[in-house]
DNA sequence: TTGCTCCTCACGTCACGTGAGGTGGC
DNA sequence: TTGCTCCTCACGTCACGTGAGGTGGC
């Protein structure tokens, strides 16, 4: 996924907000996330146009962007609101700070867990494109053979293989 | 997660079929979970009891884990099925490997990529926590401040941090 | 026989997708 | 002025969660 913004061609509104859409293309969600996420309550408009079009400020652009990552690395909405709501909920910095650094940390873990997981498939689909890499080789003519005894197979099968090609054991 | 699965405790049925307790105990789903991809055609009892229970072989607990395992890894119940099914859509072994392999290629592009994000966000919530650690030390009693005129804010300010911290810019 | 396990509805939820039908703004 | 953009309903979808109320099986 190649990235093509340009600065410049961020905003055609010379007030410096943001509209919906522009939103919308910089963070590469579509208009409907950026209404719903504003429906929820995490992201807020400065104000709406005589017509009701939203506009916002550019921080809000760089609040979509972390939820954005932060979706696409598994959290709910309810848990990125927990954190984005940390500093409001604490009177004073230093609170605030280690409140704000407990959830990110926790929100590391769950990403390490996550990250092994993808590695760990990772490796499991590799070895299983290796074993099939034999089968697309396969002479027969059709599925009625015991694969279990092909010479090809090695003696340990990758899970992936056994369940994608159909393997009694 | 710790895993304390003993084969001995796999199953309490002779006949050696798995229950849907058992395949939830043993996948860490839940029995919704395991109802649900059998509703979605994805999971098939050999037979179910008199009493409607369902007993599944162990090749449908090997083929629960990898959806479980493609689920973790963010594709949906429609991408696993084009691949679980894919051997018995083409006639002879060798196009039946050429697919599955051209899939699996086009799972770990997109798992590469989610791995991706995991990394840099990482690299930026951690990147966040640094700098927090120093506000944890802030002798301020009230977020009435300028944090950008702080003599411990870094040049680069993380995006995490401008926006968990609310700042301007 | 007693529980613990499993069963089937059936409605709820989360995070949006997808039109329909209408208006706004450089 | 013409489109392209944005607006509000409002229903649909995906992958389950969560009871309610009932039965099964070592």
């Amino acid at each position: 996924m190649v990235k093509l913004i340009n600065i410049d061609t961020r905003s055609r509104r010379k007030d410096g907000f943001l509209t919906t859409g522009d939103m919308a293309r910089l963070s590469q969600n579509t208009l409907r996330t950026v209404r719903f996420y504003e429906e929820a309550g995490l992201l807020h408009p400065v104000q709406r146009t005589e017509g009701g079009h939203r506009l916002f400020p550019s921080a809000e652009l760089r609040k979509l962007m972390l939820i954005s990552d932060l979706r696409g690395a598994g959290f709910s909405l309810e848990e990125i609101r927990e954190t984005l709501e940390t500093k409001d909920r604490s009177a004073k910095p230093a609170d605030a700070a280690r409140e704000i650094i407990a959830k990110l940390d926790s929100q590391v873990t769950t990403m390490r867990e996550r990250l092994e997981l993808l590695e760990r498939l990772l490796v499991e689909l590799s070895a299983a494109k290796e074993v099939l890499a034999k089968c697309a080789a396969c002479p027969n003519e059709t599925h009625n053979h015991n694969c279990g005894e092909c010479p090809h197979m090695p003696a340990e099968i990758p899970n992936a293989v056994s369940v994608l090609w159909q393997m009694e054991h």
